[in-house]
DNA sequence: GATCCTGTTGCAACTGGTCGCAATCGCCAT
DNA sequence: ATGGCGATTGCGACCAGTTGCAACAGGATC
C-alpha cells in the first residue's frame, strides 16, 4: 500500500515524471533541496546547495526550473514584504495556501491560515468570473512583541 | 475653505512638508510624476517622467524616493505576479486597500474591493495581535474572457 | 546499444535594483 | 542674507534575475 502521495518524499519528482516533464541531473539536485529544505529558501541559497549536490548546476538553471515550478503550481513565490531587499523566497505549496505575515522591526514572519481567506478567493472568482490559479497575501506591520 | 486634504493635487508635497521630510528639486519633481500619473507605473517609467522635469535625477534617487514613500506609507508596491518579468509598479495609496488581479493569459489587471478582505485582516490583527500596517493581496489566474 | 530529435544547459551579456562614498544642497539659526 | 550641518544626491561598482545562443543530454525508437 503506497503512502499518500501529497506528501511523501520525492513528490516533486514524481510529479514531473507524471506530466512527462523531462528529468535531468540538475533538476534532480535542485528538486532534492528543495524538497528537504525547511521554509523560506531564497535562490543563492537554493543554488548553493544544489551544486553540493551536483557541482554543475548554474545558476540560470536554478532560476528557470523555479520558474517550471511556478507554472505547474509546486511552490509559491513570496517576497515577504522585502524586508530584506529586494529577493524573493520559495517554499513548497502545501495543500492549505497560508498568509504571510512579515515584523517591520524584528524580521520575524509568520503563517496563517484563515477560512475567511478562503471565502475572499471565492468571492472574487465568483463576482469577477476570474479563474484563481495563485493567490499570495502578505501582510507587513507590527507583531505582538515589537507593537509595545 | 480648503479642498479635503486626501484628494488634493500636491498632497504628497504636503505629507513631505507636514512631517518635515527634507524636499529637494529632485524629490519635487518624483512626486509630481506619481501625483499626476495614471497608476502601475513602473520605476523605469518613473525615471524617464522625472527626468523630463529635472534632467539631474538618478535611476538611484527614483528608488530612494520609492523606499521613502513606501516607508511612510504613501504608496504601495506591487509586482503583479510577474507577468512582465522581475519588475515592480507603484502606486498611490488611496482610502481603501483594494486587491489585484492578473490575468496569466492577457496580462490584463483587475482591481477589486471587498469588505471581506477588511475582515480578514482584522481577523489576523486580532488573533494574532499583529498591529497592520501595509497589506498586499495579488492573485493570478485567468480573467472571464480567457478562461473560455 | 546506437541514433535522432527536442528540451535543457552553461555561458556571457544584459536589465533591474542596491550600496558606499565624496560632493552638494535644504533648511534652520543667526 | 549668510553660514554651517546633516540629509540627500550622483556616481560607480556591485548583487539579483533574465535572455539568446551554441553545445549537450534525456529518452523514445529502432
Amino acid at each position: 500500500m503506497p503512502l499518500p502521495k501529497t506528501e511523501m518524499p520525492g513528490r516533486l519528482q514524481a510529479h514531473f515524471r507524471e506530466r512527462g516533464i523531462r528529468m535531468t541531473q540538475q533538476r534532480r539536485a535542485i528538486l532534492q533541496v528543495m524538497e528537504t529544505a525547511s521554509k523560506h529558501l531564497d535562490a543563492a541559497q537554493l543554488l548553493r546547495k544544489a551544486q553540493k549536490l551536483d557541482a554543475s548546476v548554474d545558476r540560470s538553471t536554478v532560476y528557470r526550473t523555479l520558474q517550471l515550478l511556478k507554472r505547474h503550481g509546486l511552490i509559491d513565490e513570496l517576497d515577504l514584504m522585502h524586508i530584506h531587499g529586494e529577493g524573493h523566497y520559495y517554499e513548497r505549496k502545501l495543500n492549505r495556501d497560508h498568509i504571510h505575515m512579515a515584523c517591520l522591526r524584528c524580521g520575524k514572519i509568520m503563517e496563517f491560515v484563515s477560512d475567511i481567506f478562503e471565502n475572499l478567493k471565492g468571492q472574487v472568482a465568483k463576482d469577477c468570473r476570474f479563474r484563481i490559479v495563485v493567490s499570495r497575501l502578505e501582510i507587513g506591520g507590527y507583531c505582538a512583541a515589537c507593537s509595545k
